[in-house]
DNA sequence: CTAATATTGAGACTCAATATCAATTGAATG
DNA sequence: CATTCAATTGATATTGAGTCTCAATATTAG
């Protein structure tokens, strides 16, 4: 599995300098207002991870993070990424995607992004996302017939991506 | 979340003895099938592993398989276990469900069982499977459309099951 | 400012999963 | 049947992601 795996996102929103600042300031108080409920601190190190991941065009992982962060605060430590990454989690700002399958759980930033899934290649860790409106349409369907409330799903699909043939 | 979530499996295939032999022999051969395409040998650890699967009602967990199989062949190891079961994924037979997240991953057989894929209530834990084949249809479409060899997906939507109103 | 509390980073630790390796098994061949 | 050679096995060592601990530090309320 290569260290680096190139990950594909959607295009980005189209969005203004004011807009993604605008933003940037609407998470990070939704952040600071889950932190406030539980009695937690937004602090300097949880606001720099939440700006790493809103400002980048793909998943990281926690390893990522950490060599991205050390550049600007050489201080930091894993573990507090790895607890900040599950603050973000819990207050439904972060998923994680993928698995061991993958080379360890990716993250990606929720907020304000448009529905889409996952097809992870085992081989190099690639992450594609991919949107199908009929899937999602026949997937309601089927909630609806079950009776059953979705609050949120989460459907990967892993294999080779068109660059991993089959060795 | 109940700790022992009950799971809901569609309905065991109405089979006589006669055709369950004949199923058993069935998905041994694919699996032997897989392994000669590999290079591969069918040994008597790996029928082993496959049969106790393919007789379990429930989804099992490596340390489930241990210990199970523990009972009619001592010897057994670990090690060869997490081989097997990976070589069973590979080649399709069998799917883990879950991760880390509930517990460690479990496996199921894929086999000659319908495709399905997993509501799961976050009130009572309780797990339904439900079938869409024009979901699925959709999916291999998108899948066709990256150019991507899908070897499993996972596609699980948590949220109330119809027994489960909101608080 | 001070006190009380939350947070941090380093490093120890855990434990599932993998890699290593010598001994064993299995199939293929003569 | 004996031989050969690659595949397999299980015990063990190793890895590595993630967690825990704890003394030092930062934050907030008053």
């Amino acid at each position: 599995m290569t260290k680096n795996a190139e990950v594909i996102l959607f295009p980005k929103h189209a969005r203004s300098p004011e807009q993604h600042k605008q933003w940037l300031s609407t998470v990070l108080q939704t952040f600071q207002e889950y932190l406030g409920k539980q009695g937690l601190k937004l602090t300097r190190q949880r606001e720099e991870i939440l700006l790493c991941l809103m400002s980048a065009e793909r998943h990281l992982g926690v390893e990522e993070l950490y060599s991205l962060l050390k550049k600007k605060d050489p201080t930091i430590g894993r573990a507090t990424i790895f607890r900040t990454v599950k603050l973000l989690q819990e207050c439904g700002l972060v998923a994680e995607v993928g698995s061991h399958h993958n080379g360890g759980g990716k993250f990606e930033l929720k907020a304000d992004r448009p529905h889409h899934d996952h097809m992870i290649c085992v081989e190099c860790g690639r992450i594609t996302e991919f949107q199908s409106p009929m899937m999602e349409r026949f997937q309601d369907e089927a909630i609806r017939r079950h009776g059953f409330t979705a609050l949120w799903h989460r459907h990967e699909i892993f294999g080779r991506c068109r660059n991993c043939p089959k060795k």
